[in-house]
DNA sequence: GGATGTGAAGTCGTTCACAGCT
DNA sequence: AGCTGTGAACGACTTCACATCC
């Protein structure tokens, strides 16, 4: 809405884009702080940026992907993250010189891909906050012990598998085939759906 | 568990594995039916069939890509699919020829990359169900328009995008980065969470 | 005996409706 | 006059607790 121009808007509005109510809209946001205005409505680029605030976009992100098979090397080239503030500033492998050559052809610049060994050791040069675990799900687990042992707090699991780690870091999976399965119920059952 | 060799299994077994509480778990299964056996628990295989059955995963689904790109063609190549019961079927770009060199390498055998406008001839040949869009999110909600025209039912988005279609039509979204600024948002406020 | 399946109770989240501002 | 912010009403989901059945 910022890049259409608009100046203004409403819950209302906010609400009919979202599919949700628009009580819903004026809570949630409520919940933050007050950032409307009564009678009017809410600025549009002063909401922008409370809510990037209020979700900790306002700054970079640097993060590492650990294991650069097809999944890692798709995201290493994955240019919306620019736009978003989000910056991989290392790829771990556990075998670069294999990986390297393959990687360095889809991008521009080739890459630089470490060996996880260093992993510890470049996340606190780098300052790496975020790791991407794109490895097989076999090895999951244990590239998660060793991003809690390199002190990254936080961690984007793609492997299909369930990975533990202790109280203070956080993690969060990306598991499309579960969004799959979601897809292929309501497909099975969209006709007992519609009566 | 069954590869592990449990036999049976109780909901407060299931809740733990799940962080979710036990009635929670016997009350979601029963709404499908009778499952387990009271004073025993749950067997294991018979469950497993039971919830594969219910989420219409008894069966294959055949599905498309459409985008050829760097996530296009990690998907190409993730053997976790045929562990479950996809199966991707056929593959499209706007430009096959250019597309062609670079996956071809990546996976043992080449892959056919058909042009776009084959789609909707292609998806009845092949009884696609499921189409893939990982284009980049300007092209998206044309390809869903044809994935719409070529009567795809299902239709999981990776293009970082809303797209609409019409009734009867389902659409699921993998937006990563969404996931992303979840997992940025609890990071940053990791430390009031804690108090 | 012991775990399921399920009404009843409890909790949480959503929506309504309007007071309060601009 | 109009839209936000919010207590109150409502509705939905979760948990409890126990009758039921193996």
């Amino acid at each position: 809405m910022d890049e259409a121009g608009e100046k203004v808007v409403s819950s209302a509005q906010l609400a009919g884009r979202c599919m949700v109510n628009a009580a819903q809209v004026r809570k949630d946001l409520a919940y933050f702080g007050e950032f409307g205005i009564r009678g009017v409505g809410y600025y549009v680029k002063d909401l922008l940026a409370d809510i990037k605030r209020i979700l900790g976009l306002n700054r970079e992100w640097r993060m590492a992907v650990i294991g650069v098979g097809n999944l890692g090397s798709a995201l290493l080239s994955y240019r919306d993250f620019l736009k978003q503030n989000y910056k991989i500033v290392a790829a771990f492998d556990i075998d670069p010189p294999k990986v390297i050559g393959r990687v360095s052809e889809k991008l521009g610049k080739p890459v630089e891909i470490l060996h996880v060994n260093r992993l510890k050791e470049v996340a606190k040069e780098r300052l790496i906050e975020i790791g991407l675990i794109t490895t097989p799900p076999s090895e999951a687990q244990k590239v998660a012990d060793m991003l809690v042992d390199a002190e990254i707090r936080g961690i984007l699991n793609f492997a299909p598998t369930q990975i533990t780690v202790p109280e203070g870091y956080v993690v969060k999976d990306v598991f499309f085939t579960t969004i799959l399965d979601n897809l292929a119920y309501l497909l099975s059952n969209y006709n007992e759906g519609r009566r």
